[in-house]
RNA sequence: GGAGAGAUGGCUGAGUGGUCGAAAGCGGCACCCUGCUAAGGUGUUAUAUCCUUUAUGGGUAUCGAGGGUUCGAAUCCCUCUCUCUCCGCCA
């Protein structure tokens, strides 16, 4: 959520800001002031009104002074009411809006459309290791996974329907391997592993700015206002919210293995086969909390740790900037990674890094304070995944696939985690 | 799931209709005292929001949340949430 003092002061700035992004929100901002305004005036006069009503009930001392101001305290009292009855629903009008503006970009966010005016920062390596000489050899996970008996989609969709899968034997031993690989170089580089709650409360959702305007992409529990988590950013981030932070706690940097559950609404008919696009997922993922001035090196510094499993399990991949157009709803500033898969010739999305800046601190009420005396002053949010564990065991069998025969060798970095060297 | 108790400022904990944004203690901060340390003294110490000014000042709201009674609510009533204890059930 923007600061509505920010919109107040500076409407045309954020107006102009934010229509770099695909929508314009001109209306609502302009809409936003007015009522804004007007709610200030109302706020004012009840305000006046309160205060007299409270010196009224002061100066009484006995029973029959009471008597002569009851009258005139009952009709302010009437004025009060309908007064606060018309402020409680323009805050209401202003949150509704509010809360669907997305967050302002940084001023070097390249301005695009959508993905196809992403800015690629860089490759690891130049040139990804194509399968069979540069063709497209190379076979996808799900025909490699199926053919060894490591994964199976057919019987979990009769399980639980379509976009759900199962691993087994082999391919569930990776799949821990490769949780317990992540987890452990994010707590060898100073992060603190977190074990969440996998079903959260709406409100947290709505401050980390899941809702309201994603509700469809949640799975929603019946008769509740509860929610599976489709991302563990959400449980880390709003976690710290009770009270400030001390500024010698800061930066705060969180690592968490969960589950995570996603409809996919309106994701019909894409990545409709492998591991790519599952309605359950799992995932790695860090949440920095920083100050304010710190937030872009943390930025760096979280993206870079996303990379370092990519390096180590030596997959071919390549960060990219997203274009204003492409970001997420909370994000300032937002880079992916994107992993080779030499079956499909392209790059796939791995890890999304945000910065939220303050977006999501002022919805949770996320704040630090700088020393013992000072005020405390919102703090700002960073998340990314480090990895998504399906996409990653997909890119490893793919990448490590072997030319000649059906099967694929365990990356190095992983063989520690395993008592088998490749799968065959 | 059943029964009971409770929720107050950074913490502990008073406060059952007005003088309460809230005692006291602890902690924090500032200053004083002190050769140093320890101890001691004095003062200060919530958040949000609006107005005016932007150094200060003032108004309003907030004692788990929401509603009600009242001239006036931390205090009385109702609903909800959460915590604790006991019982039941259960991984």
């Amino acid at each position: 959520m923007l600061d509505l003092k920010v919109i107040r002061q500076n409407p045309e700035e954020i107006k102009t800001k934010l229509a770099k992004r695909n929508n314009t929100f001109a209306a609502s901002i302009y809409e936003i002031v007015e009522i804004d305004k007007q709610k200030r005036e109302i706020q004012q006069k009840a305000d006046e009104l309160k205060s007299r009503r409270n010196t009224l009930s002061k100066s009484v001392k006995s029973q029959e002074e009471a008597e002569t101001i009851k009258l005139e305290v009952k009709a302010i009292n009437e004025e009060i009411n309908s007064l606060d009855a018309l402020s409680t629903s323009l805050d209401q009008k202003l949150e509704d809006i509010t809360l669907y503006i997305p967050n302002i970009p940084l001023d070097d966010i390249p301005v695009g459309k959508d993905e196809t005016e992403n800015k690629v920062i860089k490759h690891y390596p130049l040139t990804p290791l194509k399968v069979g000489a540069g063709k497209i050899t190379a076979k996808s996970h799900w025909e490699i996974g199926e053919a060894l008996g490591i994964i199976d989609f057919e019987n979990s969709s009769r399980l639980s329907g379509t976009r759900f899968s199962t691993f087994i034997g082999q391919g569930a031993k990776l799949q821990r391997a490769l949780i317990q690989f992540m987890l452990d170089e994010a707590s060898a580089n100073g992060y603190t592993e977190i074990a969440p709650p996998a079903i959260i409360n709406g409100e947290i959702l709505r401050g980390t700015g899941q809702l309201p305007k994603f509700a469809e992409d949640l799975y929603h529990l019946e008769n509740t206002d509860q929610y599976l988590i489709p991302t563990a950013e959400v449980p880390l981030t709003g976690f710290y919210a009770a009270k400030p932070l001390n500024h010698d706690e800061l930066p705060k940097r969180l690592c968490a293995y969960t589950p995570c559950f996603r409809s996919e609404a309106g994701a019909a008919g894409r990545d409709t086969r492998g591991l790519i696009r599952q309605h359950q997922f799992d995932k790695i993922e860090l949440v920095h909390l920083c100050k304010p001035e710190e937030s872009e090196a943390e930025h760096e510094r979280l993206v870079s740790q996303a990379e370092s499993i990519l390096e180590k399990l030596e997959l071919p991949y390549r960060r990219v900037l997203l274009c204003t157009g492409d970001m997420g709803f909370s994000a300032a500033k937002c880079y992916d990674l994107e992993v080779w898969f030499p079956s499909q010739g392209a790059y796939r999305e791995i890890s999304s890094c945000s910065n939220c800046t303050d977006f999501q601190a002022r919805r949770l009420g996320l704040k630090f304070k700088r020393d013992a005396k000072s005020k405390p002053e919102l703090l700002h949010t960073l998340n990314g995944s480090s990895l998504a564990v399906g996409r990653t065991w997909a890119a490893v069998v793919e990448n490590y696939q072997f030319a000649d025969k059906l099967g694929f060798r365990i990356p190095e970095a992983l063989k520690k985690y395993l008592s088998f060297d490749e799968v065959v």
